[in-house]
DNA sequence: GAGAGTGTTGTAAC
DNA sequence: GGTTACAACACTCT
């Protein structure tokens, strides 16, 4: 395979994906050459962040719930977050024209492209970003730690641990919904993710955390590692743009349950529609039949 | 052509 | 302290 591509807005089983393509692709390869044709990415300041870089061997790259951090020779990491558009594109500058799709890597840079990392094999990783949530961000060993501390139990991880969940769940007055999302409790889970786990666990995503039954709270600890586990099987979820820009077959979009299906008949009752609200700010799907 | 919506998260107000 | 609303930005969709 000649590149990496994500057309996704990710979430953890998305930059997982990422970050074991690349692991493979760009451990041991030295920066020879960065380019940044948009400051805000890097922190506003790109002759510090060329110059950090310059001549690094990156040595492994690691991962807490969206946040990969790309360690270097000399201690240092770069942290990479893609928010909402942020993509990191591989370029080794073979090519397989399989399948007929076009290869946008022949077309990058590109308008979004942030930044380009030439490694002294000349082959590229890009960094694009259309809406320019997305960072690069260059520190230290005792910063990344600090950083990744921050971020909560993570499916998948070590620190998973259903019973811990029950009480992070059931000691806030806050909806369900807004509980999986933060970080700092529950790491890794996104929208999509949350409306998913949340529908496979029969719970209203409204439903505030300390109303829930014990087994309510343990179902949707349940159901948020398996569907993460199985989007990651599936090398994650392209939602708006459909298919990846290999045409690569294999992702979750099809597996998806409730998510963007408002107005939509259920797939488990048949017979209610998908309701979608706005809740803690996102756009939010459930079956008001089946999520009690 | 205006206004709403988009998968994230930090910040600030309550 | 916890919870909630909103801004950061650039696009697409209605």
């Amino acid at each position: 395979m000649d590149m990496l591509a994500f057309e996704t807005m990710p979430e953890l089983p998305e930059v997982e994906t990422i970050r074991r393509d690349l692991a493979r692709r760009i451990v041991g390869k030295t920066i020879q050459h960065v380019e940044v044709l948009h400051a805000k990415s890097v922190g506003g300041r790109p002759d510090l962040f060329i110059k950090k870089l310059f001549r690094k061997k990156i040595v492994g790259i690691a991962r807490r719930g969206k946040l990969m951090a790309l360690e270097l020779h000399d201690g240092n990491f770069v942290l990479v977050h893609l928010k909402m558009t942020g993509q990191l594109i591989y370029d080794d500058g073979k090519r397989v024209t399989t399948g007929g799709h076009p290869l946008p890597i022949d077309e990058l840079p590109n308008t979004w492209t942030r930044v380009v990392i030439t490694f002294s094999d000349k082959t590229r990783l890009f960094f694009n970003d259309l809406r320019l949530f997305g960072y690069l961000k260059i520190v230290d060993e005792a910063e990344k730690d600090r950083v990744f501390s921050e971020f909560g139990i993570e499916p998948g991880h070590a620190s998973w641990d259903c019973d811990e969940f029950v009480k992070i769940v059931r000691r806030s007055s806050a909806p369900v919904k807004a509980i999986l999302l933060d970080q700092k409790r529950i790491a890794g889970l996104g929208n999509i993710y949350v409306d998913e786990a949340c529908f496979r666990a029969k719970v209203r995503p409204q439903r505030r955390g300390n109303s829930l039954r014990i087994v309510e709270a343990q179902a949707l600890c349940k159901f948020s590692d398996r569907v993460i586990a199985e989007s990651l099987k599936y090398r994650g979820t392209t939602f708006r743009h459909f298919r990846d820009s290999r045409g690569k077959k294999g992702n979750f979009s099809d597996k998806l349950r409730v998510y963007g299906r408002a107005g939509k008949r259920c797939v488990t009752c048949r017979s209610s529609e998908i309701e979608k609200i706005k809740l803690a700010g996102r756009g939010t799907h459930y079956c008001p039949n089946c999520q009690q």
